[in-house]
DNA sequence: CCCAGACGTGAACAATGCTTCATATATTAT
DNA sequence: ATAATATATGAAGCATTGTTCACGTCTGGG
């Protein structure tokens, strides 16, 4: 249950001064550059650096390592996501269980595949990771979110909620991860996630 | 659609004699080994020929380079996971749904868990590999004998058995995954894996 | 028994990349 | 204006590792 990140992974620093903050933003942007354009084996803190149009130096007074910078990446975008399922979850309290499990897979199929080619990098970049800490939190807040949710529902009550609410996110998170890593053609891929709305629901009215 | 693996990956030569076998067979041994007791960034050519006994030489005799010797492996285990579920399949023709899903689920769990180090290994490895050829072999072969599998059930037929198949395993495969990324306690993996049989019945049910 | 080809060796090479540090410049506070 | 602090630089150090190759050793068929 540890959810303290390795002090390793963490920043080294916090920009004091603006133009430190623009620097900083533009090392994350050239990372996410980087990534798209040269691949995760190609991406190194030298070339980080040239793309952000600072030296290696400085990059190194604000990421303690390489691993930092991917660490910090993925704590962002799996933050962006995060608040995107509980914003999703607090709208649809009180809704019946169609339009809650329609909407929740909705979001965060979407949120993944509008960056479709980022989320893909980000995937592979994890495995490069001490990412215990990540994916906790993530699970963490996301379930929390969804477990309010659910107890609100109109149309029924499950005797073990928290147990429901994990099943029922592991399915969706795995399921989309899935569909990432098999490169399938898009109509089928729309398919698949009407699909998987369906499984949700179908169980979700079982238990 | 490309189910050809990348030339570079591929192995350089077959042994022919038998001392040549039992070289090969070590490096592969003395793979595993390195990835579980020294994990995937200590993984160097150097060390694997160490640990088989041989030298580095005699590893590049057989393989390429360091990726075509995960390449040969994830090959392997994804053969012998996908054997365990032709079988499976083939074995449970003409039974009732809720049995099909309860041994589809149970086999592929059992054979991911029974080996939970190396599997998580492993799924670490491939992210580091042009894997597209691995996946689309395995996913085709588990899909023909799964959708096989279910026009035979006694007690439903679905209108589009295809995206049925395509639907139920991206769902096993990837909540199995999600599952071993985070490091859940064992008693609620096991709980996990049976809500996931009830959602994948619910689903085929309701279907 | 003999030798062609299969197999095995491991030092050395080449390339790359992470990280540091002494130095220089910019900003802020007083 | 001046000191103190924050920020930026980038060449050089250090370590590592993937890969080759010229040279020995072994095996099995004829």
């Amino acid at each position: 249950m540890a959810v303290t990140p390795p002090a390793r992974l963490l920043p080294r620093k916090r920009p004091h001064q603006k133009r430190a903050a623009v620097t900083v933003d533009a090392i994350f942007e050239a990372t996410v550059q980087v990534l798209l354009t040269q691949g995760l084996d190609q991406l190194t803190t030298t070339r980080v650096a040239a793309r952000a149009g600072v030296s290696v130096g400085t990059l190194y007074q604000y990421f303690p390592n390489k691993q930092s910078l991917l660490y910090a990446l993925n704590e962002h975008y799996l933050d962006v996501v995060a608040v995107k399922v509980e914003t999703c979850c607090a709208r649809m309290q009180g809704a019946c269980l169609a339009d809650m499990v329609e909407e929740l897979v909705g979001v965060y199929w979407q949120a993944k595949m509008e960056r479709a080619d980022l989320t893909r990098a980000l995937y592979r970049s994890v495995a490069e990771l001490d990412n215990d800490a990540l994916i906790e939190v993530f699970a963490r807040r996301t379930n929390a979110a969804t477990e309010a949710m659910l107890r609100t529902a109109s149309d029924a009550r499950h005797s073990d909620t928290t147990l429901v609410t994990t099943t029922l996110l592991a399915v969706i998170f795995g399921t989309v991860r899935n569909v990432f890593e098999r490169d399938l053609p898009a109509p089928l891929q729309n398919k698949l996630r009407g699909e998987l709305a369906k499984m949700c629901l179908s169980y979700l009215k079982a238990t």
